[in-house]
DNA sequence: AATTTGCGTAAGCAATTACTTACATATATA
DNA sequence: TATATATGTAAGTAATTGCTTACGCAAATT
């Protein structure tokens, strides 16, 4: 049962649950009715996202509120932008290239 | 058979060998030498890696030298950052609220 | 008090995942 | 040419995933 942010996010539809809460909290029902997926199926995935940090329960009543808690996503943020430069340069060896040839212009 | 990169970077071993290849390119036997599962799985992997355009191959020889080609993490980055100012509003709710605190030091 | 509503959870199941071993093939080397 | 090397791929498998239906329970409504 690993349960990490990169395999939270990696479903869509539970990618989607958060884009539903992340700007309005919904209880669980609204945001089963946003799918054609049955409402057991929804909580399981809140269940998921919840273990993970990704979104937050809070309890009114009977009804539960999903507020999204994203900072979590920071984990996968960060391992990305380790490559930025990495794959942002490769756009820039055209210009390496032309530079090269400029600075040996006429090597044998 | 869904093949996108949420997915592709889900799994940690993936993860792993995108770091190894990131910044100098390795055979697959090489690769291989640093996991302690079988050659095969590595071949797997990266296979799916290469699939979604993480990595590209390149044959010299009898060999196959795997290179990162990581721009479609911008697709992952692009996500994520849709909600970055939503989860850092929420680092600046202790602010706000010393900020209140200090405008109305004396509120009834 | 009885019923409805909002939800959790268990059990079952098909599909997928991530491996394994065994074998095939192309290229390099002796 | 015979052998070693680097790799792909198929078949099998155990574990995981993502759903379903069925049921239970607490809070609200009647």
């Amino acid at each position: 049962m690993r349960r990490d942010v990169f395999q939270a996010i990696a479903d869509p539809t539970r990618r989607e649950i958060i884009n539903l809460v992340a700007f309005n909290p919904l209880n669980l029902n609204a945001i089963a009715d946003k799918f054609d997926i049955s409402r057991p199926a929804i909580s399981q995935q809140i269940k998921i996202l919840a273990e993970c940090g990704l979104i937050s329960i809070k309890k009114q009543g009977r009804e539960r509120y999903c507020e999204a808690s994203l900072q979590q996503l920071n984990e996968v943020s960060n391992w990305i932008e380790k490559y930025r430069q990495l794959w942002e340069e490769k756009f820039n060896k055209l210009d390496d290239l032309l530079n090269n040839m400029q600075n040996q212009p006429n090597k044998p």
